[in-house]
DNA sequence: TAGTTTTTAGAATATAGCTTTTAAAATTTA
DNA sequence: TAAATTTTAAAAGCTATATTCTAAAAACTA
């Protein structure tokens, strides 16, 4: 079976210049020549790999799920003491909100903004909160267990606190307050865990 | 000195209009035929009383902010203990994220928007973070000297923690999560302000 | 090398969007 | 009522954008 002339590029590579330039302007603000641009590929590939601008944006989300925010979950796996590993997703939050760039969090930024068609993203949004929320939970059980995290806190209640000022510490990021306020409310969510309530 | 004839609508109220379909769709996504229905005036009108699209969005936005969070603000303001008036203003928080709609916050879904002339947008989204930040910060010591809340709190810190996590409930509510989950949330600032750290 | 398939490049298409223009209608003041 | 001015309505202009088409170049298999 021949096969013909194979594709000059990287379609993980392309996609994952696509997922950056959506990250950082959203969907509507970009356009096709903005992502041909970035994507260093024609039109036409664009439209053979990816089918078209609202697909394209699919698959960069999930992307973005399936690389960024698993590196972050990444934290929360592993040996090593649970309450080292929170300590450790918290830095890695406070050094993301802080980077010059300021694109906040593209599953967070997605979230605020309007898609006509918003089934399949709703789907992917939920279903990363999930992924999320449940490994935060489990961590701040396992602290609890070690002892390093009072009883008397809601594990649940405690993630959902965490991963919504999570979101909002994002947010604050994209409006380009300062790096204090940024670093006040990481610290705040230490103090959180470390407390007794 | 003659006048001609006079406009048929109150400006205040068309702008009102705009401002809830910005809020709803943003700024890209919203068409001057979404905003010239919505509104109830025909597009010349649009132009005349508020030159371009991207003005009148500046002028939703103001009045987002002198309108609905002057709103939200009041609860701070005016006799009463600090602690109940905090309280007061988690429970607008509340409903607000848990309404039908769920569009969030205006001021939160702009700053995670990419706007290519951020200007004068990202002036008033701050001056806004200020003067809530501000208000907030001071009834938190004001609360601290009814001794509502523990002294070892750092009212600036505080008021950051609060704000940042209701810009995130805000873009969880977005998300269209569970009540559960936003009553949870809620629920958490009212404990990190009755509890000692 | 020949044949085949795919990629590439650029033009073409069609639509949607923001803004401006034009002329008629409305309503004020004198 | 007459003059002046503003509003309205519809059309036109122009740009930007998403998508498709066409033909040539590239690179694979046999």
């Amino acid at each position: 079976m021949t096969r013909g002339r194979p594709k000059s590029f990287d379609e993980d590579q392309v996609l994952t210049r696509a997922m950056n330039v959506f990250w950082r302007q959203g969907y509507e603000a970009t356009s096709l020549d903005d992502l041909t641009a970035h994507m260093g590929i024609p039109r036409q590939s664009v439209y053979r790999s990816f089918t078209d601008k609202h697909t394209l944006f699919l698959k960069a989300l999930e992307s973005y799920d399936r690389r960024v925010i698993a590196k972050v979950l990444e934290t929360l796996s592993g040996s090593g003491s649970a309450i080292t590993k929170l300590e450790n997703l918290f830095s890695l939050w406070r050094k993301a909100a802080k980077s010059p760039d300021r694109l906040g969090c593209m599953m967070v930024n997605t979230q605020t903004q309007f898609l006509s068609d918003a089934g399949q993203v709703e789907k992917l949004v939920k279903e990363s909160h999930r992924r999320f929320l449940g490994t935060l939970e489990k961590t701040i059980i396992q602290a609890q267990q070690e002892g390093d995290v009072s009883s008397k806190i809601n594990p649940k209640q405690s993630a959902r606190l965490i991963f919504a000022t999570s979101n909002g510490l994002m947010a604050m990021s994209r409006a380009r307050v300062s790096n204090a306020f940024l670093d006040d409310v990481i610290d705040s969510l230490f103090v959180h865990l470390r407390t007794q309530s």
